[in-house]
DNA sequence: AACTCGGGGCA
DNA sequence: TGCCCAGAGTT
């Protein structure tokens, strides 16, 4: 590891601490799960406002499996692609329960074969729920880990190995947390609060505006 | 690689 | 009101 990579990732430590942080608002897994679905394409914000009461009016596994798609649709409207999403959430719901017990599998090939997970979904919740070191690559670590220039590849597969390289493997999991906050507050993909950030000095973005 | 699948936030 | 933001699946 570079010195300035050093550098990056204690600077990233000191402002946001070493303490876990998700995001999506869930109480287990298969919450989780529904929460990162609803996520494509849609802001965290937004979905937890919608999984507050999705969560209370859908309070089992088996209630989405259950589910009406129309009125789910409904519930989920304001993520966005709410056909889709409605459509996935109860097909992941039923083979949840009829494949894998009921339970979020941990395998990566098992996550990505339930209907609505990606690479992305599938590695938030081998981080949250099982603790598996992956790197979610979303589009806040796309941008930043270009305007570090971690990578200058846009190919995400290209990002996540990139940043693997990086990142130290005991710690991936939390600095990918950080790097996420990083992209939500101040690295922002459009007006990016250079002035604020504590890496501007490190910053190898042709784009930033400091 | 290019396309489709919608809606919210903001100027 | 038009532009930008945020993934997965299919062809």
């Amino acid at each position: 590891m570079t010195k300035r990579t050093k550098e990056i990732l204690n600077r990233l430590d000191t402002a946001y601490g070493t303490d876990f942080i998700c995001y999506l608002n869930h109480d287990n897994a298969w919450q989780l799960l529904i929460a990162v679905i609803l996520s494509a394409q849609c802001t965290d914000a937004r979905v937890n406002i919608v999984t507050k009461d999705l969560f209370v009016k859908y309070d089992t596994l088996q209630k989405f499996a259950d589910a009406d798609i129309a009125e789910l649709e409904q519930d989920i409207h304001s993520t966005g692609f709410y056909r889709n999403k409605a459509r996935n959430i109860i097909l992941c719901a039923r083979r949840l329960i009829e494949e894998f017990q009921g339970e979020v599998p941990s395998d990566l090939s098992d996550l990505t074969s339930l209907a609505g997970v990606g690479r992305k979904t599938a590695n938030v919740i081998r981080g949250n729920i099982y603790n598996d070191p992956s790197i979610v690559v979303d589009t806040h670590v796309k941008r930043i880990s270009k305007r570090l220039g971690f990578t200058k590849e846009s190919d995400p597969e290209k990002a996540e190995y990139d940043l693997m390289k990086v990142l130290p493997k005991d710690h991936w999991i939390l600095y990918n947390m950080q790097i996420i906050t990083l992209g939500r507050e101040i690295c922002t993909a459009r007006n990016p609060k250079c002035g604020e950030c504590f890496l501007s000095d490190l910053c190898q973005a042709e784009d930033k505006k400091c």
